[in-house]
RNA sequence: GGCGGUGUAGCUCAGCGGCAGAGCAGGGGUCUCAUAAGCCCCGUGUCGGAGGUUCAAUUCCUCCCACCGCCA
């Protein structure tokens, strides 16, 4: 079998945060779930790099678009890496490969008569640069600039998708798991049911010159669409590429909700007119709430919601969001009902079997896999309810229902714990001719950690993997391997604790804001060198309105003065803090807290709820180096 | 305004014609291999409201209320 999973690229403009990451993190379990099952799988995600916006921020950070693409992308790019992702493409708008096939296909279109040039008009901002429609002007008036409107025409080339509005209502009527959940799907229907107009492909290159030209008039740039979406052919190379006729036929997409529309209607019908098959599914999420709050407006909190992935770590991380969103739906996150998962589930539940089982079969087995004696009524029900367990999780892997696939394994390892403590492999260790049942019950557990250790894998990899390590299984795991029965008597065991450590913490809210960086690691010389410390005088502390712990401060760095934000304000007085000479992070990226941008870090110590800035113990300049 | 969805135990949700369920939280008990974990026991909730169909409705139909989504 083969598979092809996408999720969209994202946008340069952002900052990865946990809505790009829930996608990335699906996409991963799902395309690790196939290859755990043998399956040829490939795995695209990438960044969209073209547009105003980026255009603007580079122009803003003078810097060249490219080179603010180039910053950005990477951003992406390292926090997969730090979340484990396992993809095997990374595409990003700006390349050649890209570009090349983007072009092609509209040189194609343009050559079939499936493009034109049209003329419309509208209500223009030359402050933002684009165009408004009639309700989202305020008197007459730019809703950002408060500045009058220009009428403008322009034109234009189109898409002739009006077209292909019949032929795409009945794709989806007999394709009922084209577009899933089912809920997307009639919502699609739904917007099918008014009339689908041309889409506008191009702008020209007076208003915007980052994108890719239009191969039949350098006048223009093709827009958003005509770009973004052609990523997922143009990443295999495009139609004619061995990679694109291998994978291209099993393509699935996977997206958040705010874009289906693109997904579900404009590309449907570009593959078609370009003469490319339709992807197979298109497989629509729902969005993350935080702590019950809508977040549609900051992503600041989303972005922060990543740093418990630093705090509690990558499989908890990946766990929580991939049992707890029901795919399709909203879901809420918050880092409390993240360690009642990570407490009940990881720690109670699965940790602690982990933990009791390979303590068993050290202490009691001689450490090895002994063999099993005759199985019994209890042993075959084991065996049956791991069958199930399996069974559901293919199925409801085959509909991305991930939470479902997680329930069903870990009602297997309810049985497994119960199994434990109706057996009570101590009393038939002590019990006089018990010996053989004893081997019979440790073998039984054992077989049962291995399986886990195999079926886990693409939801919680780090820990199956050491499952898997404990009991003496290396090498890639194999779904087929998941078989009952599997495990060779005399294969050594080790003690394994301490798998998901519980989080006893009682109310860890506060510490959203924290990302603790991972302790006992170590770090190179050249990382401590990108940290610029300096000496600041402070000249200027007044408190952050609203806000208890927050000073604002203004520092003298010598040659300039900084405005920084400091959380100390519950420990000093603003004037206690004046004509200090403290230390700050002088490279640190601005942030705006409580509406006022911080441009540097004061450093200080914390122990104890008792804080204390630090200073210098002989006079030197402000600005002066800290190493 | 149009279309659709949701409303069930403190919380999150499953059930969708036949005596109301699960997980978490909470209370009680118990074992000791284990991460003070495990296991066992404990829920009379107007199944949003009103009406209707039916021998029987949380489950089907109609209307209303609340919230949400898509579209305009």
């Amino acid at each position: 079998m083969t598979a092809y999973f996408t999720t969209p690229i994202y946008y340069v403009n952002d900052r990865p945060h946990l809505g790009h990451a829930y996608t990335t993190i699906v996409v991963d379990a799902m395309a690790g779930y196939r290859r755990l099952a043998g399956d040829d799988v490939w795995f695209l995600t990438g960044t969209d790099e073209h547009g105003d916006k980026i255009a603007q921020a580079a122009a803003k950070a003078g810097m060249t678009p490219q080179a603010m693409a180039d910053q950005n992308s990477s951003a992406f790019r390292e926090t997969w890496k730090a979340l484990g992702i396992r993809y095997d493409d990374y595409i990003r708008t700006t390349e050649a490969r890209h570009k090349t096939v983007v072009q092609a296909i509209l040189q194609k279109l343009w050559d079939a008569g499936e493009i034109y040039l049209g003329r419309y008009g509208g209500h223009y901002c030359f402050g933002c640069e684009r165009f408004y429609t009639e309700k989202e002007i305020v008197d007459g008036k730019c809703p950002d600039h408060q500045t009058p409107l220009s009428w403008i025409e322009e034109e234009n080339y189109f898409f002739k998708m009006s077209k292909y509005q019949g032929w795409l209502i009945d794709h989806i009527e007999r394709n009922p798991d084209f577009v899933r959940p089912e809920r997307y799907r009639n919502e699609v229907l739904g917007f099918l049911r008014d009339p689908l107009t041309d889409l506008s492909i191009s702008r020209p290159t007076t208003r915007l010159k980052w994108g890719v030209p239009l191969p039949f008039d350098d006048k223009y740039v093709t827009y958003v669409w005509f770009d973004a979406l052609l990523n997922y052919v143009s990443a295999l190379g495009g139609p004619g590429d061995p990679r694109f006729e291998k994978f291209w036929p099993h393509v699935q997409h996977v997206t958040a909700k705010d874009i289906v529309k693109p997904h579900a209607i404009y590309w449907p019908c570009m593959l078609k007119a370009a003469g490319i098959p339709l992807y197979r599914h298109l497989n629509v999420h729902g969005y993350w709430t935080l702590g019950g709050q809508k977040i549609s407006k900051s992503i600041g909190n989303l972005v922060e919601a990543l740093a418990l992935k630093e705090k509690y770590g990558n499989d908890a991380f990946r766990y929580f969001v991939l049992r707890e969103m029901v795919f399709g739906l909203d879901a809420d996150f918050s880092e409390e009902g993240f360690v009642t998962r990570l407490n009940a589930d990881l720690a109670n539940d699965l940790g602690n079997l982990v933990s009791r089982v390979t303590t068993l079969v050290v202490n009691l087995g001689q450490g090895v896999v002994p063999a099993s004696g005759e199985a019994t009524a209890a042993e075959a029900a084991i065996a049956a309810a791991w069958e199930r367990a399996r069974g559901e999780v293919a199925q409801a892997m085959d509909t991305f229902a991930f939470h479902r696939a997680l329930t069903a394994a870990w009602e297997f390892i309810g049985v497994l714990n119960r199994y434990v403590d109706t057996e009570q492999p101590w009393a038939l260790a002590k019990a006089p001719g018990k010996a053989g049942r004893l081997s019979t019950v440790l073998y039984t557990l054992a077989e049962s950690l291995r399986v886990l250790g195999i079926v886990l894998a693409p939801f919680v990899p780090d820990a199956a993997g050491k499952i898997r390590a404990a009991l003496g299984q290396s090498g890639e795991p194999k779904l087929t391997d998941a078989q009952w029965g599997r495990l060779a008597p005399g294969t050594p065991v080790q003690k394994l604790s301490g798998l998901f450590p519980r989080v006893d913490d009682k109310k860890p809210a506060a510490a959203l804001v924290q990302s603790a960086p991972a302790a006992g690691a170590t770090i190179k010389i050249d990382d401590f060198g990108k940290v610029e410390l300096r000496v600041a005088e402070v000249m200027a502390a007044e408190p952050v309105p609203k806000s208890k712990k927050l000073l604002k401060l203004t520092v003298s760095l010598g040659a300039e003065q900084r405005t920084l934000v400091a959380g100390i304000a519950e420990h000093y007085a603003p004037a206690d803090l004046v004509g200090k000479k403290v230390v700050v992070v002088a490279n640190l990226e601005p942030a705006k807290l409580m509406g006022v941008e911080s441009n540097g870090m004061v450093l200080a110590a914390s122990a104890d709820g008792k804080l204390a800035v630090l200073t210098l113990d002989r006079d030197l300049p402000p600005g002066s180096k800290v190493r």
